[in-house]
DNA sequence: ATTACGCTTCGATCATGATCGAAATGTTCA
DNA sequence: TGAACATTTCGATCATGATCGAAGCGTAAT
C-alpha cells in the first residue's frame, strides 16, 4: 500500500543535504553551470561537489552534458524545478513565528528568476498589476489569462495562441517563497521573462539566480504594465 | 546568496526518514489519523513514531489534535499536500527506465484520494473525459474550465461561482504519479470529489487512501461523464 | 481511586553517509 | 607529445540521527 513512501524518502534524502540542496538551488534558473561553479556556491570541495553531483545525476534529478574539459549540469527537466518550487514554499514557512525570519539576500529578494519566469517583488508586482488591470484571474491554486491579457500580450508580440490546444490555459500561479505571494508562471511567465530578458529591462547577475532591473526595464514595467516597484 | 538551501536541505530531511515519509503519505488524504494507526502503517513502533510525530509538528508540517487520549495527526496546510505531491510526481520517475517499475497496489492505482481531489486510474478517466467533452482546458502547467464545464457541473448543484473573484480560476493540473498523466485538483476538482462521496459514488477504504468505486459510481463516471473506466 | 490504554520520554546502541587530502583520469591546446 | 586544467576516484575519518526496550505520564471509564 505505502509503495510510493520508499521512494519519496530517497527522493527526498538526496535534497536533505546542504550541499546538494545549494547546489539545486543554484539551477533553479534553469541554466546549466559547471561542477566548480556548483562546488563554489555550494561551499564545498570540488570532489565532495562530484560525488554529489554523481548522485543527483545517477537519479535523473540532473542532466550532464560535457562541453570540452567542462562538465555542463542542469535540471533534468521542468518537473523537478516545480518540485524544488513547492519545497521552497515550504521551507520559507516560519515553524516558529516569534524566531527572526531567515534573512533572504536583497538582490535575491528584488528580482530573480525561477526556472523560466520573474519572481521575486518584481514578479509579483507585474503579476498584480496585471491582475488589477484584469488582465489574468489567478489564485494560490489555478491561473487563467483573460481576453484582453491576450491583446495586451500580444502588442509586445507574444503570442499565445500558437498551441492550438492551449486557448487560455498558460498561466499557472507559483508561490514566491520571498514574498508569501503567487506570482505568474507558466507558459505565459515564461514568455513574459524572455520578452522581458530580449528588451533588455532585466539582466541576468553575473553570479547567482538574481536579476538586475535596468532603468527601462523599471520604467517600462512601470508605465507599462502599471506595476507599483 | 543561497538563503534558502539550508531550510531547503532541512526540510527535504525531514521527509527523507522512510517512516516519516510514510506517515506523510498517508496523511495524504487530507484526513486526521491515530498516531497508532500512523505508526502501524510507517512499520515503526509507537515510541519511533511519536519521536517523528513531534519532529513534524515542531517543523509545522502537521497539525496535532488531542482527542480524549489519542491525538489525531493531519497535514497542517494544503500547501504541505502540494508539496508532497509534486515530490511524489519526481519520485515515481524511474530513473532507471529499463528496470522493473516499482510495484504500485493495484487499489491504490485504481481510485484513490489526493488531499482534496479524486486521483489514479479514475480521476484521470474523469479528468479526460471532461478534456474530450470541451468542459476543461488542463495542460500539465494550468487548467480552466470552460462555460461548458461550468454549466455542466452546475447541473450537479456545483456552484462555483460563489466566489466572485474567482470565475475560471478552479482548476489546478496534478500530475498523476501512477499514471504520469494530469488530473483535475484545485477547486473544482475538491468539489467535484465531495460531490462523488455525498452521492455515494466512491467511499474511503477502511484503511489507506484509496477509495472504493461503487457500482453506481461506475455507472455514473460512465454515463454521465463519458469517463472511459 | 483504580484500572486500562494511548502516547511520550529516556537511554544505550547502531548504521549510514558526508567530508577532504591525495592521486588518477580525461580533455584541450600548443 | 607534453602541459594545463577540470573533474573524478579512492581511502580514512568523523558526525549525525534512527531505533527500540523500559519506564513515565495523562486521560477516560469503571
Amino acid at each position: 500500500m505505502q509503495t510510493i513512501a520508499p521512494e519519496l524518502a530517497d527522493l527526498a534524502a538526496l535534497i536533505a543535504d546542504p550541499g546538494r540542496a545549494g547546489i539545486l538551488t543554484r539551477l533553479m534558473d534553469g541554466r546549466a553551470q559547471t561542477a566548480s561553479e556548483l562546488a563554489r556556491v555550494a561551499g564545498i570541495t570540488p570532489q565532495t561537489a562530484s560525488w554529489h553531483l554523481a548522485k543527483l545525476v545517477e537519479r535523473a534529478l540532473l542532466q550532464v552534458e560535457r562541453r570540452g574539459p567542462r562538465r555542463l549540469y542542469r535540471l533534468a527537466t521542468p518537473l523537478v524545478a516545480q518540485m524544488l518550487e513547492g519545497m521552497m514554499t515550504v521551507a520559507a514557512i516560519d515553524p516558529h513565528p516569534s524566531r527572526p525570519q531567515p534573512r533572504i539576500d536583497a538582490e535575491m529578494r528584488r528580482a530573480r528568476t525561477c526556472y523560466d519566469h520573474m519572481a521575486g517583488e518584481l514578479g509579483v508586482a507585474v503579476t498584480e498589476a496585471m491582475l488589477e488591470r484584469g488582465y489574468l484571474e489567478l489564485d494560490r491554486e489555478a491561473g487563467a489569462l483573460t481576453a484582453a491579457g491576450t491583446v495586451f500580450l500580444g502588442e509586445f508580440g507574444i503570442d499565445l495562441r500558437s498551441q492550438p490546444r492551449h486557448r487560455r490555459v498558460l498561466c499557472r500561479p507559483c508561490l514566491d517563497w520571498s514574498e508569501r505571494r503567487p506570482h505568474l508562471a507558466g507558459r505565459a511567465g515564461a514568455a513574459l521573462a524572455a520578452l522581458a530578458f530580449q528588451r533588455d529591462w532585466i539582466r541576468r547577475r553575473p553570479q547567482g539566480r538574481s536579476v538586475e532591473i535596468t532603468e527601462a526595464g523599471l520604467a517600462a514595467f512601470r508605465t507599462l504594465f502599471g506595476a507599483r516597484i
